[in-house]
Order: structure tokens, then sequence, then C-alpha cells
DNA sequence: GAGCATTTGTCCGTATGTATT
DNA sequence: CAATACATACGGACAAATGCT
């Protein structure tokens, strides 16, 4: 064997990709084995190998597609919510509010938010979704005292960074700790993956720019197949 | 079909291998075969989930072992250099010096150093070691004013960091901007890559902490399957 | 160095399951 | 319901790297 066949056709279906817009349907495998005179299990390795570099999306009974990473920049002077990027990048953003309630703090949210031990303060849980597709899994923590009933606003605005400058606030992204992991399965499963797949994870708190009160502290899981995170140390 | 079997065969192997200790070999897949009842293909789909998710490292030849990343925080109050992280943790860690030379600087580089235009700079290559594995593949640029024939004392010390230190320097990062990106396949063959593969890139800028002097300009490739990386944005 | 057994890597063909259209 | 497309699984063959004799 001179050259590993599955990754000769990948290599002539990535360069092919580059020049195909987001979303484009690939040929079936069928059609891929006759053109390059190979087995479906080798086309099936090259396709596997293009899903691994987050080229294509596949999905069953229907088709392999074209995918797209949207770049998401974080940093201390980027004001933008992944949401608002999301949407200037020309994609479908929203998130769905999965649970909502009060309940008494874990210990390190409850540092981070400078709140007494075991105390309440409000829970969110959301799911991101990138043009119709999940694309994160968030739990947010907010005081009582910064506002009540958030939920109500985040229902009609969905990002919660308008919600609270709705309110008056001027949220700045104070601490940020950023990482690739495998979620817990739960949220795995969530995230549409079919097994335990490394994905970001990022911890923030943000706080009200005038006072540096606390507002928020969040722990959100993305997708790596979808979003390509940057995470800029500023001078 | 129940449950994907390959999934079930994966998960009770992820467990086992939590309780080993790092570098352990695992059965072969015949065994393995054998204890499940199920095809060798199926083997090795379980393996190249394990595989996927950083959790063995497999040798044609020699067998499958378990793989332990070794976590590697960065932040700007954190001085300790990957060589360090390395060493610390309990693994060898050594560099490689690839290729010495005077260069014109790049002009990203040379507006991060405060350097005119197509100005000479020492360049280095360097290759990361851990446990006699390429993990990383680093390019760094120094300024001749800072100081020259750095890769004599390299040769010696290993970690940049110090012979900064032992010149009377006191490096500390001011800019920095990570990512998960695929290599220029030159650079992905060095680093053992046998395809296109998420690997973590850095970027970074050094000054000295007393006159904020640039000292260095750094772009490193990182195998994410040998470190976690974390990247922390402080308050 | 040569030879051999072991182990993983690649590829093929086939059958069947499952989701989409 | 039927056709299409991807997903999983089996078994077999050979290649290539490693380690030991």
């Amino acid at each position: 064997m001179v050259a590993k066949l599955s990754r000769e056709v990948a290599a002539v279906l990535a360069a092919e990709i580059r020049e195909l817009p987001a979303g484009h349907r690939l040929d079936g495998e069928h059609t891929i084995m006759k053109r390059f005179g190979v087995s479906r299990s080798t086309v099936r390795a090259a396709l596997k190998e293009l899903h691994d570099q987050y080229l294509v999306r596949r999905v069953q009974g229907s088709g392999t597609f074209v995918n797209r990473r949207i770049d998401y920049v974080i940093s201390r002077s980027r004001r933008p919510s992944l949401h608002e990027t999301i949407a200037s990048a020309g994609a479908k953003a929203y998130t769905h509010l999965v649970e909502a309630d009060l309940r008494p703090v874990p210990e390190p949210v409850a540092d981070r938010l400078g709140l007494p031990a075991r105390s309440e303060a409000q829970r969110l849980v959301r799911l991101s979704y990138i043009d119709d597709e999940v694309s994160g899994y968030s739990e947010e923590w907010i005081s009582l005292d910064v506002c009540d009933h958030i939920e109500v606003g985040l229902r009609v605005i969905e990002s919660l960074d308008q919600v609270l400058r709705g309110r008056g606030f001027d949220p700045v992204r104070a601490w940020c700790r950023i990482g690739l992991d495998t979620p817990p399965t739960a949220i795995g499963e969530r995230l549409g993956h079919d097994g335990p797949r490394p994905t970001w994870i990022v911890e923030s708190l943000t706080r009200n720019r005038a006072d540096s009160r606390p507002l928020m502290c969040s722990t959100a899981w993305t997708r790596p197949d979808l979003v390509r995170m940057v995470l800029e140390l500023e001078e």
C-alpha cells in the first residue's frame, strides 16, 4: 500500500468542500464508492475523518452536508454575547428555557457571586440553538438582589445580556475559564452527542461595570463542531 | 438492536481504565473480542471511541495503553512554563531545537515585538516531548536587543523562560490567544498525527515585568491528547 | 541480522437496522 | 408503503510495526 486510501479520498473531498457553501449536500456513500473505486467502509472511514475535523455533518436517512463553524472570540473587552455573535454571522440563533427556579446555590457559585452559603438564587437552564441545531447547554445563577423573575424577560428577548442591560446594568466579563472536556452523559445527550465527545466548557462571572457588583455566574457547554472558540488574554 | 454494542464495550472499558495507572497496557483486541463475544470491528469501534476521548493511546505492533493528559493552566498570574508544568506532573519533559537562525520577522511578529518592519530577529523552532512522545511544535521570535545566541543557553537549560531569567529578565505573559485548529500538514506530521486533527494553538507575547519591554513572541501547536489546556481570564 | 509470533492498521464484501424523504 | 441514505455489525484477508528469540 503506497498511501492510505481513505485519507486520499478524504483529502480530495476536503478540497472540494472548501469550495462549497455551508449546508451543501455531498454525494451519497454509494456514489463516492463508484467514483473512487473503493469499498463502502473506506468511504465511511474518509467521511468519519472529515466529521472529526468538523468539516461535515452527517444525518442518518438524509445525507452528508458541508459544515461551517462560527467563530466566537472571548475576551474582556469584547461585549457581544454568543447569541449576538451567531446572529451577526447570518445564522438563526435562539435559546430554549428548560428550567427556571429558585434554589440554594452550590458553594463555588456562592463564592463567586459573593452570597452567603446556602442562600437561594435564581437558576436558569437553557439550550442554545444554531440553525435549529442544539449547540449548547448552560446553567446560569443570578442573585435575587440583582433582579427577580428574570425568566419572564428572557422568554421574549433570548439574550441574558440584553435583559440585564434593559434593567439598567452594564454587564462585563470579570472572570472566565475555558477548557475542552467530556460533559456528564446527561448533558451530552441534550447536546445531541451519540457518545461522550470533547466539548467546550466555559465558566464565567459577570459583573456590573459601574460598581463591580456580581451579576451572574454561569457554566456553559458548547459543541466544538458548531463553534470555533478563541480566548484572548489582552494586554 | 437495543443498544449500540460498541458503546457498551467502550463504557465498560472506560470504567476499568479509570482504575488503572497511566501507561498500563490493556488486553489485545482478540482477548476483548472473546470476552464480550463480539467481532473485531466492534472492538475496534469501541477502542476508537476511547481514543477520540483521549483515554487510550494505541501503538501498532505493541498494544493499547492507558493515556492521561497533563493539565496546563494559562493565566496572567501563573508563571510556570509548560516545560515546568510537565516536569512537576512527574513526566519527563524536554525539547529539541530543530532550527535556530536569524531572519526577517513577519509583519504580525514585528508589530508585537515593536520592531521596524523587515528587521531581523532570532527565530527558534522547537519540538517538545512528554515521556519521549512529541507533544508540541513551537516557533519563537526574540529580538536581538534582548540577547543574542540564545540557542546556546537553550541546549543546556531547555526552558526559554529560565534562559531569559538567567539573563536578568523577569518574563510575564502579556498577551495570549488560544484556539483549537487543524495545523498545516507539515506541522501535523511533526506532531505525529497520521492525519489532520484538531490541535491547540497558542500565540503569545512575553514582556519583561519591570519595563514592559517585549521579550519574545511565539506560536505553539500542542497535542490535545497529551495536554488538557485551560485558559483563565482573571479578575 | 534474520526469523517469528503478536498486535494494531487498513480494506473488502455482505447483511441488517433505522431514520428521512 | 417504498426508496434512499446513513449506522452498526460480522468475518476474512493482508499489511505494517513491534518485541523477542
